[in-house]
DNA sequence: CTTTGTGCAAAGATTTTGCATTGCG
DNA sequence: CGCAATGCAAAATCTTTGCACAAAG
């Protein structure tokens, strides 16, 4: 499992590389840095902690080279939409296998989840209103096993 | 269901208005303006759309207001920041009934929905992972009818 | 009347952009 | 080497805040 991840891994960065100089950009340093620093991390990321990892990786990145190339990888596919959650945009990769989350709104855990059904459901629904599905992104809150059993506080 | 909606457009108001003086706070117009605005928005709305909306109605609004006034709506729970679009803020009134969204990456229309499906899934989904859910949040992003049929381009 | 709310303008915060310089190809 | 990419700082946006005045209770 473990070694099919850091496959997968390698064979993204090797696909970022292609679609970059497919589209007559070139390949930088900081572009490689950014993209790896994105399909390392898990979950979600802000452009602030983007800046500082790379950094911390010995790599000179200015802000504005980070939105450059977000906004590049957008273009290409490589990071989804934004969603913006106290004046911080968040960013999420759009490259690795899909899945949603449960949130625990007491001890702010994550779960991540697969469900082809939802796949289906999401066909079901688009086809209905005429629209053309791209990605979906599914967050269901509520409280996780631990803290239903400890204490039924809310935030 | 006219009328009905009327009337939970009325007991909403007075809600709110009961809200606002249990917290110790005032009821001013351009509150109780800005809180009708949102009512009456059928589906989402940006500060900018709210402050012009406000002002047409001969009610005088500054954007600060506003901004204060939409942060103790969200303390009080009458309504939530939904996503960002293109540096834009969006809002959405959060009592209404429960629903979910399909939203458009080229024009950044938002469609909403409504699913018995998925309140099904959700706790088929929970119960695998102990997971007590609270409310959940769907968003599917693609390209909306309209956008299909004339341009591909995606911003 | 007292205290909170409003408007204005200035300050903050986040993102974009122009221009000189660097460096990939 | 030529042209795109980077970094910097300034500009553009969006949001918050301090202060004087208005107004709710």
């Amino acid at each position: 499992m473990k070694r099919s991840k850091n496959k997968t891994q390698k064979r993204l960065l090797e696909e970022f590389k292609r679609a970059v100089k497919n589209k007559g950009l070139r390949y930088t340093p900081q572009r490689e840095q950014i993209f790896k620093e994105i399909i390392t991390t898990k979950g979600h990321f802000e452009i602030e902690q983007m800046v500082h990892k790379i950094r911390e990786k010995n790599i000179p990145v200015s802000r504005a080279t980070v939105y450059r190339t977000l906004n590049i990888m957008k273009e290409l596919g490589f990071v989804e939409e934004v969603i913006k959650i106290k004046n911080k945009t968040i960013y999420e990769i759009s490259i690795k296998e899909h899945h949603d989350h449960l949130i625990c709104t007491s001890c702010g855990k994550i779960i991540e989840f697969q469900s082809q059904d939802i796949e289906k459901l999401q066909d079901k629904i688009c086809s209905q209103y005429k629209f053309l599905p791209k990605f979906h992104r599914l967050e269901i809150f509520g409280l996780c096993d631990t803290c239903q059993n400890t204490n039924h506080q809310q935030s």
